[in-house]
DNA sequence: ATACTGTATTCTGTATACAGAATACAGTAT
DNA sequence: ATACTGTATTCTGTATACAGAATACAGTAT
């Protein structure tokens, strides 16, 4: 999956895929779901874990089935059981399909996909800023400016997932600070489901340092007590993201489908 | 479950329980997630419908064991298997709660819980309202205010169930019309908890006048091809409903907590 | 009477068995 | 050569079996 570049730059930009592979996916689930994590994992989570990082790598551009018994023999000889209940789990959580008695599949994701995954995004983070402003500490916000500014001063040295981890911390920040679990869990499903096309998606420094300003501004924002211009940064933020993935991904030039 | 009316009113009121007992439960589940039935259900999907209709009868007030044992000896003799994949699906959806290796219980609802779903509800459907503004058709909106006219002139006769009808009619059709797949699910997924304590719930003559006028002023704003206009009115139609149930169920007075 | 210990019982989570649906494929007709 | 039919095989969905954790409870000590 070699992608073409919509513009010319001349420093360090990859494919998340070229630069990281296996490890990635173990680093990706545990930004996303490592809070949930129960105490005493049942057989079932395991499943869910390995079988969720196997369908990252596998990635949004392909229909691949995933058969229950060669998942089962793969995940250390468990029984079939525990596979399907974690196969459910993932068609629950929107990133595998499953084909009524005959298997479960990966899905392929659309650009009718990301707008959707995107458009919900915007409006749940949006909400969750409104939630978080008053019950974000002072400390809290400056200790993720100073991670921003370190990130910022070497992005060449190792740019893909340094941006990811300040990315994902960033939005988990005030995501968290909203208080609201439901708001909570929604939002890591949709990461998650983003996770699926990350793989593929190319990273330019230019996009990376576009993202770390909006979060700069949105921080600066809600440490000056100014709840609506961090929401209309956000959301903004948040819109323009949905529009580099859709002309890094689908170059057939549909981004005028709003 | 006595409910004590925060306001005197003479015309015919009362909780939903009172008025439909079971056959309610079968109407809700219809509205919620007819549209999402499979051509060809499995047992596992028979065996969800069937114990959300009682755990929605059962409600958010007490936590209620449900064993697997004997729900798949009610549920006409099937086996643990598919009857435990139904419970892993109702934990997803937040109606129920998996204590590990103790079982599944219904959840209670708290004041918290209200805020939550609300909170994310009115965040959701004011995002649904503004895709749909623009794929909503003349004939449906126009549809569904005669559907309303019709209500509003014979609340009186048969109250409850038809204003539930027309209320969740109302926010499905906005909802649909968003043509975003995943909003839809979330929706659908919200008012399946807010089924929890609709059975507690009292629906005042008053109450639900207002709930129409909020529905018909959207209409309008929206025929009117106003939507800003209908989208501020719809956020503040869920606030007013958010305070309702507030009101209505949790009598402690804390209706401050915002 | 109350707290504690150890055993019997119950019940959950996982493994295995089995029936029937979906699929592959060989054999036949055109 | 291609389309079709029927049988063999594979695989999914559900039922059943089983091990170990949680619970109930009787018996004992204080």
């Amino acid at each position: 999956m070699t992608s073409i570049s919509p513009e010319t730059n001349d420093r360090k930009k990859g494919t998340v895929a070229e630069v990281f592979d296996e490890s990635l996916s173990a680093e990706l689930f545990n930004l996303i779901w490592g809070q949930e994590r129960a105490a005493m994992p049942t057989v079932v989570d395991y499943a869910y874990e390995e079988i969720w990082k196997r369908v990252i790598m596998i990635g949004g551009s392909e229909e691949q089935r995933l058969s229950d018994v060669t998942l089962a023999e793969q995940l250390g000889g468990m029984s079939r059981t525990p596979v399907r209940q974690a196969l459910d789990r993932l068609v629950q959580e929107g990133l595998l399909r499953s084909d009524p008695r005959r298997g479960f599949w990966t899905r392929t994701f659309t650009a009718q996909d990301i707008h959707e995954i995107y458009d919900l995004r915007g409006a749940l983070e949006v909400l969750a800023v409104r939630l978080a402003a008053p019950r974000l500490s002072h400390e809290d916000l400056k200790a993720h400016l100073d991670a921003l500014y370190g990130v910022r001063a070497d992005l060449d040295a190792h740019p893909v997932l340094r941006f990811l981890q300040v990315d994902i911390r960033f939005h988990t920040l005030i995501t968290r600070a909203s208080g609201n679990g439901r708001l909570i869990h929604s939002l890591a499903m949709l990461r998650s489901q983003l996770s699926m096309f990350q793989m593929q998606d190319t990273f330019y420094p230019k996009r990376m340092e576009i993202a770390l300003n909006d979060h700069e501004q949105i921080l600066l924002a809600l440490l000056a007590g100014n709840v609506d211009e961090a929401a209309d940064c956000l959301a903004r933020h948040i819109r323009n993201a949905k529009e580099g993935v859709l002309a890094d991904i689908f170059l057939e030039g549909k981004e005028g489908v709003s």
